[in-house]
RNA sequence: GGCGACGUGGCCAAGUGGUAAGGCAAGGGUCUGCAAAACCCUGAUCACGGGUUCAAAUCCCGUCGUCGCCUCCA
């Protein structure tokens, strides 16, 4: 039995990891900004906090599993700058900044369902934690760390004298190489924490404060919510690597301002998929869903898959031929499975191996060669199903329902086939040969097996 | 301009001091009337140049290249 070990960004370092209070695990993610369909890149991360909560519940831990959903516009900048993303989308899809909320919401969901990745215990909106946000920002004013401009008031970082650990910024190189506009704040740094809503025009989301109508900053629904469900000091904080500098780091400083507190025990980070080479991001083009691949004939379950093969902490690049390779690797495995039938005994040696790998702050990559290892193994196929289908409890491949899809197989196809059984009988081969050539044009193929031939479509 | 990461066989990707996991593709073989499927086998000295060490893909320095962050972003 193996320790769990994971990598915090916080420490830059790998810890043994233990939660903080009896099995119970509590853990946080930064959900999506539903302003837009999630791109896989975003799906990677949650796969990878998938697999973070399916590896701890391996190892015996109950999760409290806390993502929130941002479903209220930011602007594009700290400063005054910039258009409200949520209410750019609404207008340009004829809709209110609610529906748009609502609508991508679900669309995330339904991902989420599609990627076989668990729900969370608790998925939060920021708008339904307004007061909540308000409150958090009072305990920041009262302690002294907040100045008002004339758009909103703002987080002083300049109180805090490790403010910016967790990404290890630099701050004086950030002031010199700074290319942001400072506008009213006193700090580059420095970031809003409740924005004022425009005097000439109505915003569709805002609400009354005690500094006047408007709207939350961004970083303040994730200290404010994870307070709320999990407590001012927990488990395991996680979201992207572009979390790190801005977001995380922001969040760290209101809950140090309030709580004294870098609020989480462990800080992980997922890494970025990238896509030729380039960054996948919704602003820039390049944007792939999962629908996408779907479209595309692909099981969404082949990209949880591929993104498997590589480290929750490297960045990955997606390509076609990537895609393609894991999918055919996934298909050649769940049918292996699939034909092992019915599972008996679980070998406890080769659990104990794929233990070791996934506690090795999720080497999954590692684990997926134990699989293959166990799939060439001379162990009984049932001892070999029942083992694979331990290992899906992480993996979450879906491996034990899995059946191939049916396949109806035209009538013609079906004779063609029926009169090549025929000639084979008679052992007129060429005749033979050229029927099956004629199954293959026209998309099908043939294996033949001891049942008889086998056909499927291509 | 500042900060940081990475560069492993045809492709993806593990390994971070003791002579390179795994997957896909390719080549060879077994099986087959021939195929297909399945199974077996084969292949990389780790961007380049120096250095440290008995020993380096793995540590240090330099060069080249790619990418990320510094602005909302998974």
């Amino acid at each position: 039995m193996t320790d769990l070990r994971l990598f915090d960004t916080y420490t830059r370092s790998v810890r043994a990891f233990k939660p903080l209070e009896d099995n119970q695990v509590r853990l946080y993610a930064c959900g999506l900004t539903v302003y837009d369909y999630a791109h896989i890149g975003n799906l990677r991360t949650y796969i990878f906090e998938d697999l973070l909560r399916r590896t701890l519940e391996f190892n015996g831990y109950t999760v409290n599993h806390v993502m929130n959903i941002t479903d209220v516009g930011h602007l594009v900048s700290d400063a005054d700058t910039g258009e409200d993303k949520m209410e750019k989308s609404a207008q340009k899809m004829g809709k209110t900044a609610w529906e748009i909320a609502e609508y991508y919401t679900q669309a995330f969901i339904q991902d989420f369902a599609r990627l076989n990745i668990k729900m969370p215990t608790v998925l939060c909106r920021a708008t339904d934690h307004i007061q909540e946000q308000i409150d958090f920002i009072r305990c920041i004013e009262k302690n002294g760390y907040t100045y008002a401009t004339s758009d909103g008031i703002y987080f002083d970082t300049s109180r805090l004298s490790d403010y910016g650990y967790l990404a290890r910024l630099d701050v004086e190189g950030l002031q010199a190489g700074s290319r942001i506009e400072l506008g009213e704040k006193k700090h580059p740094t420095d970031f809003a924490l409740w924005k004022f809503s425009p005097k000439d025009q109505q915003r569709q989301m805002e609400w009354d404060s005690p500094w006047g109508k408007g709207f939350p900053g961004w970083h303040i629904e994730c200290s404010a919510m994870s307070v709320k469900y999990l407590g001012s000091f927990f488990d395991i904080h996680c979201g992207g690597e572009d979390h790190i500098p801005v977001h995380h780091t922001n969040e760290i400083a209101q809950t140090e301002a309030c709580y004294a507190t870098h609020l989480a025990n462990f800080w992980m980070h997922g890494y970025f998929l990238q896509l030729d080479e380039a960054k996948m991001a919704k602003s820039a083009g390049g944007f792939i869903r999962l629908q996408t691949l779907i479209d595309k004939g692909y099981d969404p379950l082949a990209y949880r898959f591929f993104t498997m093969n590589a480290l929750y902490r490297a960045k990955l690049n997606f390509t076609w031929e990537g895609l393609d390779a894991a999918a055919k690797s996934f298909d050649r495995l769940r049918l292996m499975a699939y034909r092992w039938g019915a599972p008996g005994s679980v070998d406890e040696g080769f659990v104990d191996q794929f233990r070791e790998q996934i506690n090795d702050d999720l080497n999954f990559p590692r684990a997926l060669a134990v699989t293959w290892e166990l799939t060439r193994s001379a162990l009984p196929d049932s001892t070999k199903k029942a083992t694979l289908l331990v290992f899906d409890q992480v993996l979450g491949l879906g491996l034990a329902d899995w059946q191939p899809p049916e396949q109806v197989i035209p009538d013609e196809i079906l004779a063609l086939a029926e009169s090549r059984t025929k000639m084979r009988q008679e052992k007129r081969w060429a005749e033979a040969d050229a029927l099956r050539d004629q199954i293959i044009a026209a998309g099908y193929e043939i294996e033949d097996t001891p049942q008889g031939p086998r056909i499927k479509s291509r």
